[in-house]
DNA sequence: CGACACCTTGAAGAGGTTCAAGAAATGTGG
DNA sequence: CCACATTTCTTGAACCTCTTCAAGGTGTCG
């Protein structure tokens, strides 16, 4: 409902670097990589390129850089100049109003693009923090816009990738304005284990990156009403919860949560 | 907080057509408009443009459309063609879930674009609905990636329209997962008056064009809460409400009430 | 091993929803 | 132009969900 990933590749979870072999050269901090060789190209590059259009894009693909977990790739009011492709490990994104409310508004995953926001006033007006150590691929804006004038198929997919992010922030904006607690949770473990398994993992098993508070900024909750919820859960049978870990024993259950808005006919 | 128009330019509210007298040939449904001569340009189009590259978006922009009050431009599951930028009147957009739940995910005037949900599966995954007569101009997307291609001013303003609107969606998920009914609704009276206002509008009075269920469905409240904090606010005497008639008598009061996050410190 | 961050659970309370009824505006057809 | 039907809006009262506050448990890392 929130997000589709539609093609998979086997790709780790946790920080082990993809496609390893393939790196041309590298330094300490930013390491040179290749978009034609690597794992994730399915999620963020348009298919049916030729060699040299995808040469191209590997030479705008400039370096590499490492996230500590912790800390941030960009923050709200910084000057934009990249947007950033995932290739491993794990962030959110979050917003702030002046009085100091903090929202998250997604957590993104290998694969996915971040930085979109700062396009519009050339600054960035969110934070994106590691959430696990991680490593992405910068693109230099202007660069893509650049070759996006020459190569159309990288021009349509890159609206492609803004448009798929204002259609997944519509389903969360259906999720926080009209779901209730539990329907929001089931919502946001389908979601995730879905990208999971989009990206090899199992479909029902898996480690949450982020804390309880983190997931209730997210679905608009309390921390205390997540854990509570997952706790129902637990008890209902359809999830066994230790702490991170997760395992989904009844995915329909989950479902079912999530489409049984009780009013049944309207 | 939540979308900021800089521009000024004085444009009617209603559904009274803006540069009528610069329109170069019409027919009933659909009708041949000039963007290089239009009110709205500063709204829709990039600045700086040469008059070579004016002529060519004109010739892009090809024709209007009237949508009648209560009918949809486009609808959720219907091929994706074209942006539409808004000449006259007012819209909503909202999703719905498969179990029937619905959102409304924007209120949309003069010179705002809507159909950027489209670009990711080719097709619409939203309806767009006229609350008022309105008029549209039809941006065929095939037409504006080729020119965005040869104009690269024209390709920013796109990706700047797009990130707007992730950004715009950022606050509305601020909003929705933590302000409460009387932030939500000052929140939502302010954007409102602001947007307005940048149309040449009063600062302080507006009439909704929008039902208090709709504005519910936005703010992710039920109509009843929304009556009753319109009703509060008229006692505090921070606005008048008659109906779908509304002035602002105290903009500051609206302010304290999205800023002040009771919580000082944290 | 101790300090710290994170998670769970309980009890009380607040904010928003639900249900219901009536009032005000709007539209329709004679 | 008026009467009637329909939609929209307001307000009250009871209820429910989620939050708040508080305490204790669990896990992790230097």
């Amino acid at each position: 409902m929130l997000d589709v990933k539609p093609s998979a590749s086997a790709v780790t979870q946790g920080a082990k670097p993809v496609g390893e072999a393939k790196i041309l050269f590298m330094t300490p901090q930013s390491i040179k990589v290749a978009c034609s060789n690597c794992n994730l190209r399915e999620l963020c590059m348009p298919m049916g390129l030729s060699a040299d259009e995808l040469d191209r894009i590997d030479k705008m693909v400039g370096t590499r850089r490492r996230v500590r977990r912790g800390s941030a790739l960009f923050s709200n009011g910084e000057k934009f100049t990249s947007l950033y492709a995932i290739r491993t490990g794990f962030f959110k994104t979050c917003v702030a109003s002046e009085d100091g409310r903090d929202q998250v508004t997604g957590f993104q995953m290998a694969g996915e693009i971040i930085g979109l926001d700062g396009i519009v006033h050339d600054h960035h007006t969110c934070d994106a923090v590691a959430l696990e150590d991680a490593e992405v691929c910068i693109m230099p804006f202007d660069l893509i816009e650049k070759l996006s004038r020459e190569v159309s198929a990288l021009q349509h997919h890159v609206h492609k990738i803004m448009s798929r992010e204002i259609v997944r922030e519509h389903g969360v904006m259906l999720l926080l304005g009209s779901m209730r607690a539990e329907e929001r949770l089931a919502a946001f473990l389908l979601n995730l284990v879905q990208r999971l398994h989009a990206r090899g993992f199992s479909q029902s098993e898996f480690v949450l990156r982020m804390t309880r508070e983190e997931i209730g900024s997210y679905l608009g909750l309390k921390l205390e009403t997540v854990s509570r919820t997952f706790s129902k859960f637990s008890e209902d049978g359809i999830v066994e919860v230790k702490q991170r870990h997760v395992r989904i024993l009844n995915t329909d259950a989950l479902r079912l949560i999530v489409n049984n808005n009780q009013l049944s006919g309207q």
